[in-house]
DNA sequence: GGCAGACTTACAT
DNA sequence: TAAGTCTGCC
């Protein structure tokens, strides 16, 4: 879901980029998006729960692309569910199901092409879906992690620790996690008309279909492909939309000075997010008005005045309000992440003293909560102390010395029990 | 103009 | 599934 709008608000702090520059990179890969639309090649043999194959296949090519390129990938995949997201959850099921029974009338009434069309509503990306791609990528020596909540965490996590120079979602969340540049498909649209294929003989008279995001060292580059059917004929392209951290201001219209990174994110958080929906009447605009409005650097107190500072009398930000606000700024702050040297549970950021952290259960301290998930497997991650901008590489390259679990091929059914 | 909500579309082949 | 478009309301 992400937030709404954000990416066309963000036009200004942003710029078209290609993907090619990046070799030599390691990038961080949620997952789930390559999964969803080779799910969608693949929507009737699911619906039907017959064996297929396509969808990890599809995302293989992919990840032979990065590989074509020289780019590492790390594979993150989602763990547990929010508890907060539970409605959501409960919501999303009832209309898969749903549109199961509305394709099955369809093709009792013999409209094939309109039931193919509703079994595409009713993909869901099962943890045993999800394990068939790890098991592939364990088979090509590509690393996957399992957050312990959402792989949006991780991956901002992975990079800001300086374990992938690039993160691949689909997400504009990102930025709220705390990654400096993003680029996303949204703003494609008015840049397309510009970009050419680079290798190949056509070059792109419409939109290109854009698949992905990347982060590089703190940088989220959005990457389109051409799709599969031009793909074979002229390989891989990449181009993309860059969206800066160090330009946000002006996408705010606020000085400088006058940013940062907390009113960013509050701000966004006030229009609405996966974590807390928008006050009645609020949008990115309001609430970025409010922000450069208010000269109370307590966020709580704040709110509290937000109705006076945007001359709206009828708006009331309750207690309740508030409080799920902080929370829902702790979860983009210090949501549990994996440390893969540590091989332990970690906030994404320390909790610094006294302060709250999102609410989330405990998980299990010992070792055998990561072995469900998979994350015991042998790693080949590499630890980077800095981006140079000037020859494009990383610096202070580090081989992480993991120790290779035993078990690594026993435990393979642990992975479906998590996800409760 | 900004916003919310309903509706439509691409996703892959 | 998520993002874009359209429409009506304030």
């Amino acid at each position: 879901m992400g937030i709404t709008g954000l990416i066309p608000f963000l036009k200004a702090a942003s710029r078209p980029v290609n993907v090619r520059e990046y070799s030599g990179c390691t990038v961080a890969v949620d997952a789930y998006c390559w999964l969803h639309k080779g799910a969608i090649a693949c929507a009737e043999k699911l619906v039907r729960g017959d064996e297929t194959d396509v969808y990890v296949n599809y995302c293989v090519k992919y990840i032979d692309m990065l590989l074509s390129h020289n780019v590492k990938p790390i594979l993150v995949f989602d763990g547990r569910h929010l508890p907060a997201k539970a409605e959501t959850e409960k919501f999303r099921r009832e209309r898969r199901n749903n549109n199961k029974r509305k394709a099955a009338d369809l093709l009792r009434q013999d409209r094939p092409d309109e039931a193919r069309n509703v079994m595409k509503a009713c993909i869901d990306i099962t943890p045993e879906m999800a394990y068939s791609l790890i098991k592939r990528c364990r088979e090509m020596c590509v690393d996957c992690i399992v957050a312990p909540y959402e792989a949006d965490a991780q991956l901002a996590y992975l990079n800001l620790a300086g374990f992938a120079h690039i993160v691949i979602t689909e997400d504009s969340d990102l930025l709220l996690f705390g990654c400096e540049r993003v680029i996303s498909k949204k703003f494609l649209k008015g840049f397309s008309s510009t970009f050419k294929v680079q290798r190949g003989e056509c070059s792109a008279q419409k939109p290109l279909p854009l698949t992905s995001q990347i982060v590089i060292s703190n940088c989220i580059y959005s990457y389109f492909i051409l799709s599969q059917q031009v793909l074979f004929k002229l390989d891989l392209v990449g181009n993309g939309l860059l969206i800066e951290q160090s330009k946000l201001h002006l996408a705010m219209k606020v000085h400088p000075d006058k940013f940062s990174m907390d009113k960013f994110r509050h701000m966004c958080i006030l229009s609405g997010c996966d974590y807390l929906n928008s006050l009645p009447g609020i949008g990115l605009s309001k609430a970025c008005k409010f922000i450069k409005r208010t000269a109370e650097t307590n966020i709580s107190r704040a709110l509290t005045k937000m109705g006076a500072h945007l001359n709206m009398a009828n708006l009331v930000v309750s207690p309740e309000y508030r409080e799920k606000f902080l929370v829902a700024d702790s979860m983009f702050k210090h949501q549990p992440v994996f440390d893969p040297t540590a091989r332990k549970v970690i906030p994404m950021t320390p909790l610094s003293e006294g302060e709250q952290g999102p609410g989330l259960e405990q998980l299990p301290a010992d070792i055998s909560y990561q072995l469900a998930l998979g994350n015991l497997d042998p790693f080949t991650l590499e630890k980077f102390d800095d981006w140079d901008p000037d020859c494009n590489k990383m610096v202070g390259r580090q081989r992480i010395n993991i120790i290779k679990n035993p078990n690594f091929h026993s435990r393979s059914s642990l992975y479906f029990s998590i996800d409760t």
